[in-house]
DNA sequence: CTAGGTCCAGCAATCGATTGCATCGGTCGC
DNA sequence: GCGACCGATGCAATCGATTGCTGGACCTAG
């Protein structure tokens, strides 16, 4: 059907001339009755002639049009740095149903982890004029969210955050979830305690891995450096390797704190290599408690992070940012339980004699 | 920083038209220096100056006025059910790997298998100018679907498909996989094979299910109906719930096909809460081998699904359909394979006998 | 020497909505 | 009875890029 078929105004999106042609009035009456920050503008009736003309018509605004308009979108840009993480998926539905509700769109990329792929995806979503960013791929150093925080760029960080102070962020209790943790440990009996520690470029895994550290002081137990491992990423890969190493490097222990999940699957795997059992020769506990850690052989014992509320609380947090720019940035941290499972159990008096 | 500022000339994005000025050109030449479709009706020269003057200014197109002008947006929605379905992070990767160097940016979805919510999510996107649509959500009767084809919106569905013929899809060969799996199971041993049956509304579970009567037939077995059950949703909790009024029904069987993977979790959940174990009283065998499912206890045997190709494949569909957009419609199926694990062993012919 | 053609670049309209300012009729207060 | 004000609406510029059309410069062929 050629643009210029003479069924073309038919076919056509309404739009706001339409609308008000259809109404007797001016575009610029009929957008300010249209719009309700504006309808007070616009007599009764001729809002009321213009509603059912749009109605009528099925108009509905063009985005494109008033974004370039406006620069604004009534949508945020919501960036994670692997969508296969089951970690992140929640969190993405969090921040979703909060916005969705009040008419704003979430525009879910992925980084895979690539800086430079950030960089371009945010860029190109500040071109289309997003009104902020929920970020959930902090890194310690991050020139990029340094950058963004400078222009004054509403952002809430999730889960991580970077070094720089006074950005907003929404992240779990890693001190207290670590504390729980090892206090079930020693509870059990575990007093040789290794930690699988997560890349230290990332703001948790430094924290788990300087609050395991304190929890061993305050248990009255050694800190000792041969039981501390550290991996490169968050995958059951570096998990495998950084356990294998641990196990290798004759290190004595009866338990593990693994920084995430997937560290401490990667840790049953290296386990299973060794012959070696979980529970019965280590314990082990994971962090995240993500999507069916708990239908895995054994189930693990892990540290429960709200996941839904973190998205949903960093995307109160933006709105507020959004609504009135000039507030002091907030920050959120939301409290941990400890799930125990099957992975977790008493030390084995005899055994822990002959390691 | 008020708009009025001394140094808002610095600060501002940079336009064509400065671009244009600082060439010494008409916005209108700097445009079509830029565009490498009309760069040839430039001179060389000019081309040179204006190439070097953007990259000065750091010029780059906003991509909200061009939409406007040319309605399009190189873009391309991607709509999905369920992001916590760990079926779909992968489809996502596969989708943005084939987009995302060539230019072109997907906008992820997620609809929480809400019609309303998919049908505002779509017209949102369409507002927006995206090109094309690969959608995840496909039922049988799909009035959405319907519309958007007949709207000649180019769309590529994944893994499900609708009733309606024509709409090209990218979906895994369920006939055979079923096939593979009912094999699988015949050559261990078992003749009563039971089937947790997905939805009735998606192309998956009907066909699915029929290929799973048909395998009975090919093999020679029985098809009883009352070792077919239809679990109501894709969900952990509608298989415990559907294989619960399997194993109440006292139909008998040794093994089970579930539909899909997490029906077949929710398979081990009845069996547990009847004592019953997997795979020494009842076999279980899934459909999509998705993340982790490996790593359950026992470990899933399950019909592997190309995940990620079933994403990249789509993307590429697409688009095919954006570039010339009167070809054929053109569909893909994609082979399987079976990966056996621990969920399913010969049939003991002592239970056999008993059950 | 001129008609016709090619190449290059500028002009101006356009996409669709928003918004500061002007206008106009009418009411109110003095 | 007149200026001030107010409420309602229209006018026109604007956001930033694209593109059909026009026109000038220059070349070539007849």
């Amino acid at each position: 059907m050629a643009p210029s078929s003479p069924y073309n105004a038919l076919v056509r999106r309404p739009t706001l001339r339409d609308v008000a042609e259809g109404a007797g009035v001016h575009a610029a009456t009929a957008s300010r009755a249209l719009n309700p920050a504006t309808r007070h503008l616009v007599s009764r009736e001729t809002v009321q002639r213009v509603d059912r003309v749009a109605a009528a018509l099925g108009y509905r605004v063009n985005p494109v049009a008033r974004s370039l308009k406006t620069a604004r979108s009534a949508s945020i840009g919501l960036i994670v740095p692997d969508l296969m993480n089951p970690l992140f998926p929640p969190i993405v539905r969090g921040v979703e149903d909060v916005l969705l509700p009040i008419g704003y769109n979430a525009w879910i990329a992925n980084t895979d982890n690539d800086p430079a792929r950030e960089a371009a995806t945010v860029e190109a979503m500040r071109a289309r004029n997003v009104e902020g960013f929920v970020l959930a791929t902090a890194r310690l150093e991050h020139p990029l969210i340094d950058q963004l925080d400078a222009a004054d760029v509403p952002l809430v960080l999730v889960n991580r955050r970077t070094g720089r102070a006074d950005v907003p962020s929404v992240t779990p209790d890693d001190v207290s979830g670590v504390a729980l943790a090892m206090r079930h440990l020693v509870e059990l009996g575990h007093r040789r305690i290794a930690h699988l520690a997560g890349p230290q470029d990332l703001s948790t895994g430094v924290t788990r891995l300087r609050a395991f550290r304190q929890a061993l002081e305050d248990h009255g137990l050694e800190v000792a450096p041969e039981r501390i491992v550290t991996c490169k990423e968050w995958s059951q890969v570096a998990g495998a390797e950084g356990a294998g190493r641990l196990l290798d490097s004759g290190a004595e222990f009866t338990a593990v704190l693994a920084g995430n999940d997937l560290l401490a699957l990667g840790c049953y795997d290296a386990l299973a290599q060794r012959n070696l059992r979980c529970p019965e020769d280590v314990s082990v506990v994971g962090f995240n408690d993500i999507p069916f850690i708990d239908r895995v052989s054994p189930p693990l014992t892990s540290v429960r992070i709200p996941q839904y509320d973190i998205g949903a609380e960093a995307a109160r947090l933006l709105l507020e940012e959004l609504r009135d720019p000039g507030r002091h940035p907030r920050s959120i941290i939301l409290p941990l339980k400890l799930c125990v499972r099957g992975s977790t159990a008493t030390v084995d008096p005899h055994r822990e004699r002959r390691r």
